[in-house]
DNA sequence: GTCTATAAAGTGATAGAC
DNA sequence: GTCTATCACTTTATAGAC
């Protein structure tokens, strides 16, 4: 978890560490530099020195998450896509790189999970010009594929079950934190990647509706265009 | 849409209404009072006065939008169970009175999905008892009617794709904005009604994922317990 | 009930010393 | 690069006049 957006492991690494904490626990919104400065032991003023405004550091944090797992849905993807263009394996490639970089945060497992929650159901930051051109690439490309893969549907159909998956994998994110309270270190507790799995049942099936069974659909009616969604995956 | 939280129809409706609508537009944490009584006409003093506080206000614009909608849930959960306990029904009598009262708020009906939406993810707000009462037992009944129409899932799974549903509802809420730019008055333009309905095919299929295909199903190894979530449905 | 004035605390940002 | 001091502003809430 160190992309190019925080190169050295000196002060400023540790602010970006300080303000994922409190962005993960409290929201973005809810914690000024103060706290973030207070947290990393560093001076208030630090904020403002190393990433420009409070603006950048929360551009900083984000970009820091969402990049390598843009990136690795898309390798995923392009898996995916030679192996014949499976739909669960096309979900897979857009979910599972979620929870595959929680190791590689030093973050705890639930705060990782709901940071990537609050970022993914962000809309108020404005996002660099590089990383918004990332995710509507993303976007582009996953509704494509799936396009592909249920030729039974419309585009915008197939665009509005990816909604309703992000909405349900947004959820599983932020409310991730009331599975920690009986998970602990039991055997056979439910993990992140358990749920992320029984959601991908989940997710693959609603998008799967109204398909025959397994291959060969009935012709459909196609619909109305509707454009492009405007929200972060 | 005027419960017994705000009964006359004086400056405390009016204060009232505009919070509504810079909340929908803006979200609950980005309006300060004073952005409030300036939309109201009225004056800075006018928030602490009616509703005591800033929250007092929030919590009088959350109720007044999630109580009739989750007694008309009830209602509904009432006459899918007499009606024999259809799944599709069940997440009907969930979903289906959110849009229901579009009609009774002077909102836009954008603004009012845009506020539910808002209303069902909000987490800080501590609501007062009666109502997070009322809230918590539409979440047990409707868990509990799922799980008898689904014997074959444990009461955790059952709890869990009841949250992906919840997800995606949110989402597709707070992002029906982006509906809105090409709906106008179109002939045949998507409106909340017809999203709400693609969503409900999409949530049953993710509910029944698993079962054979109408009845009769294989008996399934029970899981592990969950405590109940606490989140706002 | 409505208003003004103000309190008390918090916000992000920065100039300038070290 | 770090720090203090401070600016300019905003926030909620309230006392007290009308």
């Amino acid at each position: 978890m160190n992309q190019t957006i925080v190169p050295n492991g000196g002060p400023k690494l540790k602010l970006v560490e300080a303000a994922e904490k409190l962005f993960a626990e409290k929201g973005f919104e809810a914690v000024s530099v103060r706290d973030i400065t207070k947290e990393a032991g560093a001076n208030v003023a630090a904020v403002n020195y190393h990433f420009g405004s409070r603006d950048g550091l929360v551009v900083a944090v984000i970009s820091r998450y969402i990049m390598p797992v843009n990136q690795e849905r898309l390798v995923r993807l392009d898996r995916a896509e030679r192996n014949g263009n499976d739909v669960r394996e096309i979900i897979a490639a857009f979910v599972k790189p979620i929870v595959e970089q929680v190791g590689k945060s030093e973050l705890s497992e639930k705060l990782y999970c709901q940071l990537l929650g609050r970022i993914f159901s962000e809309q108020s930051v404005s996002l660099p010009g590089e990383l918004e051109y990332q995710t509507r690439s993303v976007v582009e490309r996953f509704t494509k594929a799936l396009h592909k893969a249920l030729k039974e549907f419309s585009s915008d159909e197939v665009l509005w079950r990816l909604h309703f998956i992000v909405g349900g994998l947004i959820h599983l994110l932020t409310h991730s934190g009331f599975l920690y309270r009986v998970a602990g270190s039991l055997a056979g507790a439910p993990s992140v990647e358990s749920n992320i799995e029984r959601f991908l049942d989940f997710a693959v099936a609603g998008l799967r509706d109204g398909l025959p069974s397994d291959d060969g659909g009935e012709e459909p009616e196609p619909k109305k265009k509707v454009p492009q969604a405007q929200f972060n995956f």
